[in-house]
RNA sequence: ACAU
DNA sequence: GTATGT
């Protein structure tokens, strides 16, 4: 038995037989709200409620109404890090409306997790320049412990490019050892919540 | 294995 | 497929 596929929200919405129907209606077109479903009456039931239940949808649809509200209340951190090129950049948004709140980079021969590093620590000093005690999430768990550690455990070999990426991790461990923060940093749970939304989507 |  | 980390 094949599965049926209902597009809520696409080019054309409805009830397809076929992923091969669905997906033109879905690719390409942001946005996109689309399940597959067992049974055709499942697929017609869902597809008549108009809009989706949040519980049907996969994680990676979620809206951000559908968080919790001590999640839609926080602030979330992501870094890039180009595995050939070794650039790496990180950015943070407000989770309610996704608006980016600050972005820095690209840095020379970097790695992910100095990276994520960095972007929780500058999120945490924006915060509290903010008077914000907002939760802060990362989807780096490595990042996270060094956080916790208050040092950043890298075995990134130093180079000419990256002295000031170096000088930036020592002024990071530096905030966290002389300021106390009170804001939660957080694991970003994609298996429940999507992708992280300050994700560089690359 | 887990998280990137 | 590559690399960063616990
Ligand atoms: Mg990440
Ligand atoms: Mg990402």
């Amino acid at each position: 038995m094949g599965k049926w596929y209902v597009v809520w929200h696409g080019r054309t919405p409805g009830v397809y037989s076929t992923w091969e129907e669905a997906r033109q209606q879905v690719e390409h077109f942001p946005g996109a709200r689309y399940k597959a479903f067992l049974t055709r009456e499942a697929a017609q039931q869902a597809f008549e409620a108009r809009s989706p239940n949040d519980s049907d949808l996969p994680a990676s649809q979620l809206p951000v109404t559908a968080l919790p509200d001590k999640v839609r209340r926080g602030y979330a951190v992501d870094a890039a890090c180009n595995s050939i090129t070794k650039e790496m950049e990180y950015r943070c948004v407000r989770i309610a409306d996704k608006q980016e709140v600050f972005r820095r980079g690209p840095f020379p021969d970097a790695t992910n997790n100095v990276g994520e590093f960095l972007a929780i620590v500058h999120a945490l000093a924006w915060l509290r320049q903010q008077g914000s005690t907002a939760p802060v999430y990362s989807d780096s768990m490595i990042a996270t412990f060094w956080i916790a550690e208050g040092k950043c455990r890298t075995r990134l070999p130093r180079t000419d490019r990256n002295a000031e990426l170096f000088e930036r991790i020592a002024r990071a461990e530096q905030w966290l050892a002389e300021n106390d923060y009170c804001n939660a940093v957080l694991k970003w749970r994609k298996d429940e919540w999507g992708e992280n939304p300050a994700d560089f989507g690359r």
